[in-house]
DNA sequence: CTCTCCCGCCAGCTT
DNA sequence: AAGCTGGCGGGAGAG
């Protein structure tokens, strides 16, 4: 196990030092480790517990990633311990999707998240939670009243799913006219009036889960409106964005301030526990043990696929000042791929590991063409957004 | 201190 | 019954 660890975190009596770090083993890089490991054209199935595997992490956290992915079309679920890999020309079909259904106002930013932990009297603002199945269910449950408690709790749990809060988080930026939105205001739309600070808290967690996953595969980034206003800013495809609408905060890219929740030095997300546990804790050691031991066998070096398509992206909240410089109109405008290939470069010596900086440039090449496929044609209503903006900020 | 968000418990669902 | 999913919130690292 040792072995797999960075040798600083274990001595070789196998105790542990202090040099655990939260931010190797962020979902966001996690995500970005995921898609490097799959954003290749070989792949069609994703087992999970592969996943997990493979990258060397608990399952649970697969889930997260790709209950978030799927959302945004970058796989799609497929039964148990499946999925399937469609890549980033997925996603500009999600987010129509997303779009359009915003435009109809389903799931809309009214608080549909709105605490409802008893009955069924808020169910029909569930009704149309995006999943045609469930959906049906609900109309024609509906129509044949009593209804069901079990399905009523079914829905309540959907309707809180990680994937439901990422598809209306979305949906916020897609039909707003700007492009930043403070965390405290995705909460309150995305929550509504509940006064129940714990549901608030927990559901601002998952806000950060997702935020972390998005901004992994460069949808959102993460900004600040002012002085300890935490904020997200839209970087999808929309193209629209005026200069003037930037948030300026001129961040002079000091190494340090780079690397605030970036790029691990690993690959993997191995292993360690909070310090709290020790080598001889731990419910699952052996688990754990052979996660390692796998990784070593599997690591994912891209061996010499079709070099092509295969892609990898930097971490969670990644470059969060130099994004600042490079990713407002430019990016946006379609004329963006230079600077993020300016951008990549500038990251690139981030990366220890040699086989991230060859994924990482085939990410970009991977981010070029669903970028170009994204911006082609693609019209969004400005006149809805007016409408929904004033709910912003 | 507050903010961020990893982590894993365990309820509920599926096989 | 066993295994799979994923909501949830405690609590620790980061700022």
């Amino acid at each position: 196990m040792s072995s797999s660890c960075p040798s600083h975190l274990v001595d070789a009596s196998g105790v542990r030092h202090h040099a655990y770090s939260r931010k190797q083993k962020s979902l966001g890089l996690l995500c970005t480790n995921f898609v490097s490991l799959y954003n290749r054209e070989s792949v069609e199935s994703i087992s999970l517990d592969d996943a997990a595997r493979r990258l060397g992490v608990e399952r649970r956290r697969i889930y997260d990633i790709v209950n978030i992915l799927a959302k945004v079309g970058l796989l799609s679920k497929n039964g148990k311990n499946a999925c399937s890999w469609i890549g980033f020309s997925g996603i500009p079909k999600a987010l129509e999707r997303l779009e359009e259904e915003a435009r109809r106002g389903i799931s809309c930013h009214k608080g549909i998240y709105a605490k409802d932990d008893s009955d069924d009297e808020s169910l029909d603002q569930y009704v149309d939670d995006g999943d045609e199945r469930l959906s049906q269910t609900v109309s024609t449950t509906l129509s044949t009243a009593p209804f069901d408690k079990k399905i009523s709790a079914k829905i309540n749990r959907r309707a809180k799913s990680l994937g439901t809060l990422t598809e209306n988080f979305i949906k916020l930026f897609l039909t707003s006219d700007g492009d930043t939105i403070s965390l405290d205001a995705a909460a309150r739309l995305l929550l509504g009036a509940t006064t129940d600070a714990s549901y608030m808290r927990t559901k601002v967690r998952r806000l950060y889960d997702i935020a972390n996953v998005l901004s992994s595969i460069f949808l959102i980034e993460k900004t600040q409106l002012e002085a300890r206003k935490p904020a997200f800013r839209w970087l999808g495809a929309k193209g629209k964005m005026e200069p003037s609408d930037a948030v300026t905060v001129a961040i002079s890219p000091s190494p340090k301030k780079l690397n605030k929740r970036t790029f691990g030095t690993e690959l993997t997300n191995v292993g360690l526990k909070r310090n709290k546990l020790n080598s001889a804790e731990g419910k699952k050691p052996m688990d754990v043990k052979m996660r390692s031991e796998n990784l070593q066998e599997h690591s994912f070096i891209p061996q010499q696929q079709s070099a092509s398509k295969n892609g990898y992206s930097f971490g969670p909240f990644h470059p969060v000042g130099v994004m600042k410089q490079t990713a407002n109109s430019e990016v946006k405008s379609g004329k963006g791929i230079q600077q993020w290939e300016n951008l990549a470069a500038s990251f690139r010596p981030m990366y220890q590991n040699q086989a991230l900086s060859e994924l990482f440039s085939h990410y970009l090449e991977a981010w070029d063409s669903w970028y170009a496929e994204a911006t082609k044609g693609r019209n969004v209503q400005q006149q809805f957004n007016k409408l929904v903006k004033k709910e912003l900020l």
